[in-house]
DNA sequence: AAGCCGTGGCG
DNA sequence: TCGCCAAGGCT
């Protein structure tokens, strides 16, 4: 897995070498960007945050609106929030620092186990098992024989990732976080969702699925999400138009979003709940 | 603890 | 074409 991932892994601006303390604001992004948003879409966006904001006390200094419009059309534009408020936490908590703990990084807005895992792992070089969608892929084939993990993250899940991490050898101490970010790679390159790669496999040999003849997913059936007509899609549409205008926006300008006057409003105002959407002078706007 | 929260590319 | 899927988190 080593060898396969220091020959075929991907050359990600995030992964460049450097000391953990100045790797560590510029992964946390890359991280919350690259919840459920593919590395192609984040990459361009990454740039341009850090480029502008190399620090975490510069986006800090800035208003939240700022953030949710340079987020572009990542998609989950709460997580532009989220990173917006982690930054103004770690200046007021960490004296402007990503913190490498583990708990103090749970505790920033956005950072859940896998965020705070793959942080300390990528950033900060920890022995931390890191469990994504591409890591528990990868463990349900090769470990549990399965073609797809359960449809949610189980505890069992992440023990098995904790005992398959292997221990760090005196003269080799990254070794575990090297191995967690080869695992990922792997499920994100060759271990695919759709159409795995099996034949560039590493361990293909040592497969469960594939010894036992790649038997399809057994579980329940996926329920996919809703798109038209949600107020997912509703929302979206608000958001894009206030991100384009430079001012606030009226209601009239904001109608041309959606149809259905009360799912529109419905949604403008869950928008405010959120945070995203504030009142303004002549109607609404991204927060200043 | 299911359901919600964007977006766009691909098979 | 259209459902699936992409480095989840929060309530």
């Amino acid at each position: 897995m080593l060898a396969w991932y220091a020959e075929h892994a991907r050359d990600l601006p995030w992964r460049r070498p450097g000391p953990p303390e100045k790797r560590a604001w510029p992964v946390l992004v890359s991280e919350v960007m690259l919840q459920q948003t593919p590395v192609a879409r984040v990459e361009p966006v990454w740039r341009a945050w850090l480029h502008r904001w190399p620090e975490p006390a510069a986006l800090a200094a800035e208003p939240a609106g700022e953030a949710v419009r340079a987020w572009g059309r990542l998609g989950y534009p709460r997580r532009a929030l989220r990173l917006h408020a982690a930054a103004g936490a770690v200046v007021e908590r960490h004296g402007g620092r990503v913190p490498s703990d583990q708990a103090e990084l749970r505790a920033l807005p956005g950072v859940g186990a896998y965020t705070a895992a793959a942080v300390g792992a990528f950033a900060f070089d920890q022995r931390v098992a890191v469990v994504d969608t591409n890591v528990r892929r990868v463990l349900a084939r090769t470990v549990q024989g399965k073609a797809q993990p359960a449809p949610a993250l189980t505890a069992a899940e992440t023990a098995l990732a904790v005992a398959v991490l292997p221990e760090a050898p005196s003269d080799d101490p990254v070794l575990p976080a090297r191995w967690s970010v080869a695992v990922m790679e792997l499920g994100a390159l060759v271990c695919t969702a759709r159409a795995p790669r099996c034949g560039a496999c590493p361990v293909v040999d040592l497969c469960a699925w594939q010894r036992a003849g790649a038997p399809p997913d057994d579980g329940p059936a996926r329920r996919g999400q809703a798109w038209h007509g949600t107020d997912r899609q509703v929302r979206g549409r608000l958001l894009a138009l206030l991100r384009e205008a430079p001012g606030p926006l009226d209601a009239a300008a904001l109608s041309v979003a959606w149809d259905d006057d009360a799912q529109r409003e419905r949604c403008l105002a869950s928008l405010v709940t959120d945070g995203l959407v504030v009142p303004a002078e002549g109607g609404w706007a991204l927060p200043g």
